[in-house]
DNA sequence: CGCTATGTTGATCCATATCAATAAGTGTGG
DNA sequence: CCACACTTATTGATATGGATCAACATAGCG
């Protein structure tokens, strides 16, 4: 594995503090994998062989259940995914394919479980990890729960635009995955970007410029113990 | 504390597998209390300053938003709650309240998470923990975005059935709590019990008889995926 | 025993899904 | 580089799941 890449998950939050020893113990055993767009990289109730480690591109969380699919998550780099099944040793609950061509490194399972048993340190970055995430899906599931589409939309612009730190920004996945993991179907978000509009939003494509904030944010009521990420 | 308690906790597996002398300091610093029914003990947005372990009654966790609230879990005896929140030391992302007279531990967060930076052994109970949660919250999100409030409620049922292990059994939560568990208005609910009289379902008051499980079971597909909780 | 909260039922309304047709991209191979 | 195929996005018409409103029934509870 080049020592970039070394680097890059070292700097994890998850790997930062563990003894040097360990980090090489599971650096040994894992390798780096170059995938096209569209590929499998888990199927939800597989065994977790390994935590994925995504370096570049982005990979879909799914999840399917007769006939349907919706979109759970995306992964961007530089993060990891799948850690809650991984170190359970329990069957994934969502599937993962990626999105473009994506670098990803595979840690054996066992090795994670392995240095997660003696090492302290990283059993606690594993804590935050995963403290993290699980207040990432009350929030989702709250969103879920108490808004109508035409809300979590609204309110998914706006945390998009504080990501990009501009009022006009380009949509990170297509709109159909958008509706998908908003909940609706993309019928329903196309006349939802429409029923924005009167508050400030304009739609060109993927291109999304919000021309009045206030209104937007007066109608979304976005609120950090749901659209916070991180916090 | 009552020596009983003291062992109800200590035989959590959150607790069961820590050093001696750092569960004597949690428990040091822990108080019991008695508190009788619809007590908030937390609203949402606070900081969090205990760790909660309930050792008798029940507890709802909810959510509110933009003058809506939903249920987003029922807390029984003997568990934790609020972990991710005290560990991160991050506001609430749920309000917790009494539904009956209920007993319970309050574990000052600092000490939790003192004990947590010197303790690997209470990390990865934590770890396993948090985990599980997460696990169960995904599969919360599953239920909701691929399924029907019908396929939700029929499948509830055979949770129960499998919980009470009887096709006989009562609703251990008022419809009205139901109904916003499963995403539903409690009118909604009522009509959904009507509608799966067909697949073999008898209510009265909250006493429920499935009938025709092989029918209910056609007609709900239950998915260890998202049915299976602590798997 | 009444008071109050919960549950049911009916009528209606609304949000969202579905179905269908078309348009607009996007990628591929000739 | 273009033509074709295929996927995605949009728009309209319609159906339906679920919410809301209202009336009434029921059941705990003081």
């Amino acid at each position: 594995m080049p020592e970039s890449h070394r680097d890059d998950i070292r700097n994890l939050a998850l790997f930062s503090d563990m003894a040097e020893e360990n980090f090489e113990a599971l650096m040994r055993g894992a390798y780096v994998q170059n995938f096209p767009p569209r590929v499998d990289l888990a199927v939800e109730g597989d065994t977790p062989d390994f935590l994925h480690i995504i370096l570049s591109g982005s990979v879909d969380l799914f999840s399917s259940w007769n006939g349907r699919e919706t979109s759970m998550a995306t992964v961007r780099p530089v993060s990891t995914f799948i850690l809650a099944a991984s170190i359970n040793d329990a069957p994934y609950l969502m599937s993962a394919r990626t999105l473009e061509k994506s670098r990803i490194v595979l840690l054996p399972s066992q090795d994670v479980r392995d240095v997660f048993m003696k090492d302290g340190d990283f059993a606690r970055a594993i804590v935050t990890e995963l403290a993290q995430c699980y207040r990432s899906v009350i929030k989702n599931t709250k969103d879920l729960k108490l808004r109508t589409s035409l809300e979590r939309l609204a309110n998914y612009l706006l945390r998009q635009k504080n990501r990009s730190g501009s009022l006009e920004f380009d949509l990170v996945m297509e709109k159909r995955r958008l509706a998908s993991f908003l909940g609706m179907t993309p019928e329903n978000l196309s006349r939802a970007f429409k029923g924005l509009e009167p508050y400030g939003v304009k739609v060109q494509g993927n291109h999304i410029v919000i021309t009045d904030l206030d209104d937007l944010a007066r109608f979304a009521r976005p609120n950090p113990l749901i659209d916070d990420h991180h916090a």
